[in-house]
DNA sequence: ACCTGAACACCGTTCAAGT
DNA sequence: ACCTGAACACCGTTCAAGT
């Protein structure tokens, strides 16, 4: 009853050796060649568990925005909510060396069901009273302004003058705060 | 006195001809290589012209934001400023194919000042009756709101369903309205 | 089923050498 | 001053072949 033995690789060691190689890299020393060697097994080893670095890319992404939704503190409001998930958007993306680079060049997944994917996203902020479209319009705009600040903090054109001027953290609370509260005008009632 | 022939290449030859080719291939197709080819060089001519890529894609991306600032129309207050530009900056980075990418690559400019930058940015805003802290808070904000929208439009982790149930132009408007608007509670007085 | 070896079609960049 | 030729050190990906 011998069994044959394990395989080496599988797409959990993978992607978290491509997590490692990240973070001593960056994005651009993240290449398949390397990530192989890392694994100790040749670069074409890595396509019989992942289609192409897309597919990596991908499920590297998923990786870095599950805990910003897991990590949202219970909000009474939606508008809490939303901030928190800011506040959570932003923090994942300094976890990860280029975190936000990252997130932004990575492909859509495919197979993926994109409805049922929209309605867990929407669903903390259907559960606090908001209509679905809505709370999709609202979370893809936390979700751009995190992702845009993260791009521009890293390499935006006044980034040296801004690092002199600007307290990073507290600006983009000044604007998630605006833009969270600012929202109040899209809704009806209150 | 005849004078020796005009060079082949100047650095304005060169970007508009890898604004074709970004416009004929998109980001990936933008290669040193294939820039040269279609200017009837070898590439290594390209590296008398400019430094490397990276100073390309900076002198891109200039010229991406350039008519962004100045499109902005006229506006009595602060705040239809502020608008405008969010406005402007979606319909330049919507004109060049893969603009906002690009713009989120490309890396900060070496010799610029900086500081003389900064004030540039922040002149309008500041004629408007604002602090130069807050103007150029603000306009990062919407700088990043911008391109984060951008990129979050191109291949976001829900583009494909978000593309049926969300209007995206009106989307933006209402998140860059909710931004500027929220933006009264960071100022005292009015 | 899972991995290797060799190859294909590319990259950005350097540098001596040409004109 | 401006460009070529050849090279270096890489890429992502495919595919027959091994085990």
């Amino acid at each position: 009853m011998a069994r044959s033995a394990a395989p080496a690789l599988d797409r959990d060691r993978l992607v978290g050796a491509a997590f490692a190689l990240l973070e001593e890299e960056g994005l651009e020393g993240l290449s398949m060649r390397r990530l192989a060697a890392r694994l100790g097994v040749q670069a074409p080893a890595l396509y019989w568990h992942i289609a192409d670095k897309g597919e990596l890319l991908g499920l590297m992404a998923q990786d870095i925005y599950a805990p910003a939704y897991a990590g949202v503190p219970h909000a009474a409001h939606w508008r809490d909510w939303l901030r928190g998930f800011g506040h959570a958007l932003r923090a994942t993306f300094a976890t990860h060396r280029d975190g936000a680079r990252l997130c932004a060049s990575a492909p859509a997944p495919r197979d993926r069901d994109v409805a049922d994917h929209a309605a867990r996203i929407a669903a903390p902020l259907a559960a606090l009273g908001l209509d679905q479209g809505r709370a999709l319009a609202f979370v893809a705009s936390v979700i751009s302004f995190a992702l845009g600040w993260a791009s521009f903090e890293a390499n935006g054109p006044m980034h040296d003058y801004l690092d002199e001027m600007l307290d990073f953290d507290e600006s983009f609370d000044i604007g998630l705060k605006a833009l969270v509260s600012g929202f109040a005008d899209a809704c009806p009632g209150r």
